[in-house]
DNA sequence: TCTGGGGTCCTAGGACCC
DNA sequence: TCTGGGGTCCTAGGACCC
């Protein structure tokens, strides 16, 4: 067994709300979310073929529908399901909610909301304030907040925010409680019998095909390689698998969800495939301006800009239907002009495109730095800020809270064939109620 | 997965500098 | 010139997460 006694022993909370989407919407219509059959799926996309984004528990068991579904898969002529448009918007309100409940336990700054359905609290020193175990303490914000708000939640505890997330994903999901609680002894009982790798945060199904190239079936087996190898083989992914094998995550999580890089990026699947050079580059200038817009909305510049490109499927050359296209990067001029922004992603356009048809733009501009100048430019206000200046803030304060992981409002209108369609999308999803 | 959208992080090779 | 070694920056590409 390996000696633990240097590793940290705090009191992680790690906190999803199940099924969030979907059991917002079960509340908002007065069913209970364990037991309505509700999807919340897009139908609005580009691809006009629709997307699962939220299965109800009873949705999944009934009709095996998982998140990533397409509309093609869902039973939509079946009377007992329900299915909801996105609301985005909704959801952002019902998670400030949660995160504002999770305050009356913990000190804001133990709170790192992960993402819109995830947060991680440090417990450490104020769960003795509520209860005699952590456990009972768990109980209580789950009570909280399904009072408040409806939903269901589930907590991992953990003594760091590694074990607390396996706990959450590996073991509270499937508990009658929905609680779980982790320490460094479970490591050898609990995860070590995985072999269904991807399961385990962090590793997908790439990393997991490698492992069983390298003879590593089970986290056991992995817990028991040869560090040196692995390293190695994996790179510092290598060291990291390895650490998270015997549950060390030494990591605070401050550092730890404090994100190094930032940027600031949108994309789009296309509805059909582009193959004309002036319709493309209108659809670049769109993105690329709401890109920037983004940028000034936050007072940044970029100095790196990115283009990716996905071809149609008409372009795969090998048999295997796989998407292929280009990426490309260029270190540029700090900037967060429209025009500037745009010329830049038409260049790497026109440099890199030999009339492939096109089904997927993406840009995205990173390496920011704080915009000096603050310059007014007459021509070039975005109208639409001041109306939705309240959902800006409401996102911000999302994107301030989340650092990474952030919620996206494409907020820009301009001319052009997707994005007066576009500005009402959160996420690329319908925002629900006044602001389409 | 005949394609959702928005992110972060890591690696590797080449260019260039000293 | 059959030229060392270390470091940084730039770009492309891959992997993973929610």
């Amino acid at each position: 067994m390996y000696n633990y006694s240097n590793e940290p022993r705090k009191v992680i909370f790690m906190i999803d709300s199940k099924s969030f989407y979907a059991s917002v919407e079960s509340v908002a219509r007065g069913l209970n979310p364990l037991r309505s059959i509700l999807v919340v799926m897009s139908t609005e996309n580009n691809t006009g073929s629709g997307l699962v984004l939220a299965a109800s528990p009873m949705a999944k068991k009934i009709f095996g529908i998982t998140n990533v579904s397409r509309a093609t898969d869902v039973p939509i002529h079946d009377k007992r399901l329900v299915i909801a448009q996105p609301r985005m918007n909704l959801y952002i309100e019902e998670n400030l909610k949660i995160n504002k409940l999770f305050q009356q336990f913990a000190s804001n700054d133990d709170i790192h909301p992960y993402s819109i359905d995830e947060s991680i609290i440090d417990m450490t020193t104020s769960w003795k304030l509520f209860g005699n175990s952590p456990y009972e303490v768990a109980r209580k914000i789950q009570l909280a907040v399904k009072g408040k708000t409806g939903i269901y939640t589930t907590v991992g505890i953990g003594d760091n925010p590694l074990l607390a997330k396996f706990a959450l994903d590996i073991e509270a999901k499937h508990n009658h409680s929905l609680i779980a609680e982790w320490h460094y002894e479970d490591v050898p009982d609990k995860l070590w019998p995985i072999t269904q790798l991807d399961d385990i945060w962090s590793i997908g199904s790439r990393t997991a095909e490698k492992l069983k190239k390298n003879h590593i079936n089970s986290m056991n087996d992995l817990a028991h390689f040869n560090p040196y190898e692995l390293k190695n083989k994996f790179g510092v992914i290598g060291s990291q698998l390895f650490a998270f094998s015997w549950g060390i995550d030494r990591s605070i999580i401050h550092d730890k969800y404090t994100p190094k890089e930032k940027s600031y990026g949108n994309s789009q699947v296309l509805p059909k495939d582009y193959v004309i050079q002036s319709e493309i580059e209108v659809v670049i200038r769109e993105i690329a301006e709401q890109v920037a817009a983004r940028l000034r909305s936050h007072h940044k510049v970029a100095t790196v800009i990115n283009l990716g490109i996905g071809f149609s499927l008409a372009e795969s050359t090998d048999s295997g239907k796989k998407y292929s296209g280009f990426g490309s990067s260029l270190k540029i001029d700090s900037t967060n002009s429209n025009a500037q922004i745009t010329k830049y992603a038409i260049d790497l356009f026109q440099k890199k495109w030999h009339h492939e048809a096109l089904r997927h733009i993406s840009i995205s501009c990173g390496k920011l730095v704080d915009d000096n100048s603050q310059q007014l430019d007459m021509f070039d206000t975005n109208n639409t800020e001041q109306k939705n200046h309240n959902l800006d803030n409401t996102i911000d304060i999302i994107r301030k809270k989340y650092g990474f992981k952030s919620i996206v409002k494409l907020s820009s209108k301009s001319e052009g064939a997707t994005a007066i369609y576009r500005a009402g999308l959160v996420g690329g999803h319908a925002g629900g109620n006044t602001y389409e």
